[in-house]
DNA sequence: CCCTAATTTAATAGCACTATTAAATTAATC
DNA sequence: GATTAATTTAATAGTGCTATTAAATTAGGG
């Protein structure tokens, strides 16, 4: 329990958050806000002003979350490289998993709206170039020690986040097509969450031979 | 040059066709396709009757297009597993740099209205199914013979077309954040391609040993 | 209890859009 | 050239939405 009651302004934004997260930007609207919320829809706007106000604060606080975890999670330095590896794909899976409907928002609100981008690239900052950088370096020194096949990080990570994300924005049409139910769909992530594992480890690592 | 002038009909089709794909359904008008045709808006509705038509038969043209084609690419037999799949993994690459915008679409359309799918498997008919299976077979006699790493079928055709679509998809929004020209895409683009062959072939051959 | 500020509501202006209707125009046929 | 059908337009009903304004209500501090 938090210290004092919900006040109606963090209703609304909860509210706001949920409807927009299933439903996208364009598909919600502040009347269903406000329904949803138990009050009046000038209320909303009275709060927030706009809608794209409103919007826009909700997917820049969990934008810059999800890209803080994601620099987190490559912040471990006490494994191998193989394990380290092997830990981003499950976490960053993991993290979407939390967040099912984020790589969806971010595709559709950014297609939408491509100008935001540059906002967005300043303050999410270097947290991103950084752990770029330093899986760039310990990659490449795989390379060298040649345990490693030849590739950039960016491809490594264009792949890593291709494969989960995906996953996820066409699970609900997935779902619908092969009649799945809860249990499937929990086998088939947990099972494609160790496929993402090995496809790309397989894919990098140099076998010795025997 | 084709025999007659284009009747308006199709040009109302071939203007909501390429404002459908550039915009999605959501954000492309009736007025705004009439106005791109130089009619009036009401002469859509007559060819049409609704917009949610329109855009269906648009669609539904589309989509069974990518998906024969997708077919049709499996349907060659003169080559060794390796060489199959990599044409396959190029075809299925060079199929949707002609239609950059359907996946985003397929994703959005669906995401909106998961109800149409059951519509679109039965007018898909066994096409898919087919190829599927034939995959499937082929690739369970390489695993078998050791020249494979155990893999379904299903499991290596979704890492396939997640590596693919995702470029596709974030196309737009890469392209923005990183200031890309006509020309780096174009290099970007035939880079991933190759990626995309290696990452795969690389993650489910089992090299032998020398 | 009164005053003031914060919160909430009711009412509505105004926009963009889909779809329909009836009328006008063009083309086709006899 | 008159008649009919096909095409196109003008006008508009009707819907659902965002945003604003002014008024009503509630709560807190002196």
């Amino acid at each position: 329990m938090s210290e004092h009651n919900k006040t109606m302004e963090e209703t609304i934004f909860e509210n706001a958050e949920r409807l927009f997260f299933e439903k996208g930007f364009a598909l919600t609207s502040t009347v269903e806000i406000a329904q949803a919320s138990g009050c009046n829809q000038a209320l909303v706007h009275y709060y927030f002003r706009t809608k794209e106000n409103l919007f826009n604060t909700i997917f820049e606080k969990k934008f810059k979350q999800f890209f803080q975890y994601t620099f987190d999670l490559y912040t471990q330095t006490e494994f191998t490289f193989a394990e380290k590896l092997e830990n981003l794909i499950r976490s960053h899976f993991n993290l979407i998993v939390k967040m099912p409907r984020l790589p969806y928002l971010i595709i559709s609100e950014f297609t939408r709206a491509p100008e935001r981008l540059k906002a967005l690239r300043e303050k999410l900052g270097d947290s991103l170039g950084q752990m770029f950088l330093a899986l760039e370096k310990e990659l490449q020194a795989e390379v060298e020690a040649g345990r490693v096949r030849p590739i950039s990080a960016f491809d490594l990570l264009i792949s890593i986040v291709s494969l989960n994300i995906t996953l996820f924005v066409l699970l609900p049409i997935g779902t619908q097509l092969l009649d799945l139910d809860e249990q499937k769909v929990q086998q088939l992530l947990e099972h494609r969450r160790e496929e993402h594992v090995s496809f790309v480890l397989n894919s990098i690592l140099i076998q010795k031979a025997p």
